[in-house]
DNA sequence: CGAGCCTTTGATTATGGTCAAGCGCTGTGG
DNA sequence: CCACAGCGCTTGACCATAATCAAAGGCTCG
């Protein structure tokens, strides 16, 4: 299950998203020795489930996840979309346990890092600690925003943000920011977002329509950013989109 | 502006929601040594402002404040509330900025402790550094139960799920959990929760007129938990309210 | 090639928003 | 102590945005 590689931090295309980041050259290594890679997570299925033990913090590698919260109804939220380089699994600190499932939306690979481990390298190391800080502190600022479009923004402005926050991320991973691949279905945007389905896909017309994107399926282009930015009124954080 | 106290944390009937929780007794003066106190902030006076530089986290001691983020339109949302033994701030951390501001909702008075020195002791002493990690960890699970509030639910429903909140946050303080002052206005709650005014207006009539509540201005008497927790549907954690 | 899911589109409805007016605290100054 | 100003709250009538219900078309994968 549980397999470790060459694959070197001081390697990877993510050390500027991920954990690394702030790490002297000389301290590295202590990141790479607690590493795991595990095997790749197939296309619906969970890297953890809510109400699990926590014991791993994951860094994504490839693909996306979707982080799921399910009500004592049933009912889902979808809480965020990990993309690689996106920390997981933080939210779970505080009593052991997943408060959330992520679940694959294709075949994704990630780290796992023994939370003990972290906790230790914290202690150690002064960068490490505050950059782990950081990126705490900047989930809660970003679920702050969220929160924000979801109380007071209507379905085109959050439509339009969330196209730009993921045009963003994009960018910060430095891929093309205006033509990518949607890995979420129209139903998983629209929970994500309060809203229904048939509004995300009517909306989705209606830009096409007046061409500020294309799309076929799941293939997006952003054809007029500042038409969309315009319709989107607020900025949103692009930085970590979950925890 | 500043001033030191003989306060103690010690002494402080905080000290089991706080900062200081988890610490061991002959580690306490350390945190003592660096904290300190805050003349009170006058009803509608901000304790700090969206934008202004990060120095010090905040411990509430007394009274209540809302966190409001502005938008870049001028639109304001209210992202949580404040009340005793809350820490604010933790949010402003990864770019010493403070992305909301926080304004007292009646007379206020809090602890400030110099985040650096907060980071210091996290090198220091592994207790305090996992306390804070769980209180930031908190916050993250919390703001995802809150997006669930705020994208699947009725108006009814969360307005019934905010009572029984902050209900819980009174008990988890000690006082009474069915009769307590809200000190935020209507105009408030329908910000925070993604509604307006007259709907809460309109829900709290109904639900006094059911009886489930009793409330006169701003005096709230909660007569069937049971009920409002059942039209609530759903539990949301109860702890940090917003970082 | 077919099953099943995802997506689109249309018709209708409902929840909560907007606009408007009046009441009632609260606190201040005469 | 009372009067008045101003803000906060309530209530009503009407409206709009997005939800719901329904049906059909289009990918994807076995």
């Amino acid at each position: 299950m549980t397999l470790r590689t060459t694959q070197a931090c001081e390697q990877c295309t993510l050390r500027e998203l991920c954990l690394p980041l702030g790490l002297p050259e000389n301290e590295l290594w202590q990141l790479d020795e607690i590493v795991q890679q595990r095997r790749p997570i197939a296309k619906g299925a969970a890297l953890f489930t809510m109400g699990s033990p926590f014991e791993h913090l994951y860094a994504v590698r490839t693909g996306a996840l979707k982080i799921v919260l399910i009500g004592d109804d049933g009912t889902e939220q979808i809480t965020g979309f990990a993309l690689s380089g996106d920390l997981l699994g933080l939210d779970a600190i505080h009593d052991g346990t997943h408060p959330v499932s992520a679940v694959a939306l294709e075949s994704t690979s990630v780290c796992a890092v023994p939370y003990s481990h972290v906790d230790n390298l914290s202690g150690r190391l002064p960068t490490f600690r505050q950059h782990l800080m950081c990126v705490m502190s900047r989930g809660l600022a970003h679920d702050e925003s969220l929160h924000a479009l979801l109380g007071q923004r209507t379905a085109e402005q959050r439509l339009a943000t969330f196209l730009i926050t993921l045009s963003e991320r994009h960018r910060a991973r430095g891929l093309a920011a205006d033509h990518f691949h949607l890995p979420m279905s129209r139903a998983d945007i629209a929970n994500h977002l309060g809203l229904t389905q048939e509004t995300i896909s009517r909306l989705l017309t209606q830009m096409r329509q007046q061409g500020v994107i294309s799309l076929h399926t799941r293939d997006l282009k952003i054809l007029a950013p500042e038409t969309l930015r315009g319709t989107a009124g607020v900025t949103l954080d692009p930085a970590a989109s979950s925890a």
